[in-house]
DNA sequence: GTGAAAGCGCTAACAC
DNA sequence: GTGTTAGCGCTTTCAC
């Protein structure tokens, strides 16, 4: 481990264009106020030099640091089994460069971690916080909220007492559940299921609530749990054949789901989409190509879910409707393949 | 955005203790060398006031950020397809949050990224640097090599300009090829063919490699290119099947190209393994779990890995055998499903 | 418009 | 052992 040239500060450049240290810095931030010819001749020495601003001494003035934290919590694991998590940083991180704002990722598993972050959070390391997979009795959204850090949250969180004024993104899980529904109901499919996500998870909960929409709640004899995971799936899938054998269209609430419930259904010589009609939520593309057949579902647009995130807490209110309650929901497509 | 009570700082808790703030910022780094009463009084103001120190200021006199930058070149997006990248990070935040340590995310997409990234490991923000995903022709090695900044590499590095000092970690593709090759020939197949990865890639080409070692060069008749994607997995099969019919096993790059390769084997009916069997690469279980047939493949230890190298970067060399060249290499294992 | 000077909050010599 | 002091590199009044 080399030591490296010490690297040349504020002062250096000044000296170098023959200026002082506070027109350098006019310069380096901006260069409003300061004569063209100056301008020039800071702009070269800070190219000959190399010059890089010094974050640490900056921030001890500024109180900015350009940088944000986004947390994820994932005692599941299950933000590792499919890339939502990825494309979700890949639209953050894509905004956060656009404005040269750096990306502090903070991984949590379990709740020794919450107080870490907490801490993290109120010592006043990053500007904002972007936060991800909320369970509904997650204490992080306190800790948070008593830190003071301006935040937005991923998806719609899901606590009770007394709605917090929170900024949140989230699709229209609703809407699309109900798009999905329709569309099987319009197949000419009578016995419709649906095969639920984790319920402590507000996405799940919508979706099945949109489901209820379309249904009405005699619907509810169809409803089976599940946990968004291939293997939840499968079981759900089982039990369901088991409970009504007759069925003939499923709403898995997302595309893993549906592709452990189509496993089942091939096992059990169920022919979809002829003899049951299924439809999945996310379009992972992933897996939504890969099935057999492949699966009719529900699209989010994640990396924008990320992009919005981040826009809404580098500009604040500017982006937000006024009046409204701050949360964004954004709209869902479906996406058509084989199987309904 | 409510303003938040300004933070205290050492100099209150000094105050409110009764001590200077020498001593203050010695018990806040661990209290070597303060008598225990004073110690207890410090803490106790620490705790009453809840003062958490200014990072910025203390990084300013110490040069240090307790922080590490990991650097994801994903110019594929691939990176995004399967959760490989997402149990990297587990294992890196893991590690680094042992240590008190700040993970600051940098993705790059494509060139233009590249002089950014380069730029802010120059710039001194972060005490070291996590970098994945280089292809053979990548100029981020050169630039971060200019940054002077402590490196370690995930995977090992491809160019061949006359092989400079890095720190990598990788796993043994090579070794873990020839295990899945071995056992193929041990089933008494006999026309063994070989799917690649995408070659710009390492460790494709030391998985290429492996085959090549028990197969000979004669094998090279049976090996077709792929790109690690389930698409490419199904061209290259086609490709393989039309070319010759009889093969009876193929090893895949990796589990999605064996997922493509099952995919066309199944629409042309072939029944695996009976007429063909199939082993794959990483055990990246949500894709081997639910192939039809499970599918056989060898595992790589990808959150160790991840743990490894931020390891590597925190204690140096200590955690380096003396005198080999600078790379460690984690053994694979055979995990043994239904394709073979 | 430009420069001089005063800190931001902390650590690390160096005295005591 | 503990306190005093001098900066770390930068932005930002405030004079000029």
């Amino acid at each position: 481990m080399t030591d490296t040239a010490p690297r040349p500060t504020l002062e250096a450049v000044a000296a170098r264009a023959g200026v002082s240290r506070a027109t350098a810095s006019r310069v380096v931030n901006g260069g409003d106020g300061v004569r063209e010819p100056l301008v020039e001749r800071v702009r070269r020495a800070v190219e000959e030099l190399g010059y890089v601003p010094n974050q640490a001494a900056r921030s001890l003035v500024t109180r900015r640091h350009d940088a944000i934290a986004v947390v994820v919590a994932e005692p599941e694991t299950r933000v590792f089994a499919d890339p939502f998590f990825a494309l979700q940083l890949r639209g953050i991180s894509k905004e956060l460069t656009a404005h040269d704002n750096q990306l502090v990722l903070l991984l949590t598993e379990g709740r020794d971690d919450h107080a870490r972050v907490g801490r993290y959070l109120a010592g006043g390391h990053v500007d904002g916080a972007l936060v991800f997979s909320l369970h509904l009795d997650d204490p992080l959204p306190g800790l948070i909220q008593r830190a003071g850090v301006p935040t937005v949250f991923g998806g719609r969180p899901g606590w009770s007492d007394g709605l917090r004024d929170v900024v949140y993104v989230d699709s229209d899980n609703r809407g699309g559940a109900r798009d999905a529904v329709r569309h099987l109901v319009g197949l000419g499919r009578t016995r419709v299921a649906h095969i639920t996500g984790a319920l402590d998870q507000t996405s799940a909960v919508d979706r099945l609530e949109g489901f209820k929409d379309v249904m009405g709640d005699a619907g509810s004899r169809l409803v089976v749990h599940g946990d968004f995971t291939p293997a939840g799936g499968e079981r759900a899938m089982r039990e369901l054949l088991d409970r009504c054998p007759d069925v003939d269209a499923v709403f898995a609430a997302n595309d893993l789901t549906a592709a452990g419930a189509l496993r089942v259904l091939r096992e059990r010589g169920r022919r979809v989409p002829e003899d049951v009609a299924v439809i999945g939520f996310d379009d992972m593309q992933p897996v939504a190509e890969q099935t057999d057949p492949p699966l009719t579902t529900v699209r989010q647009d994640i990396e924008e879910m990320g992009r919005l995130m981040a826009r809404l807490l580098l500009h604040g209110d500017d982006e937000l409707p006024r009046g409204t309650p701050a949360g964004v929901v954004l709209p869902t497509t479906m996406v058509h393949r084989a199987s309904a």
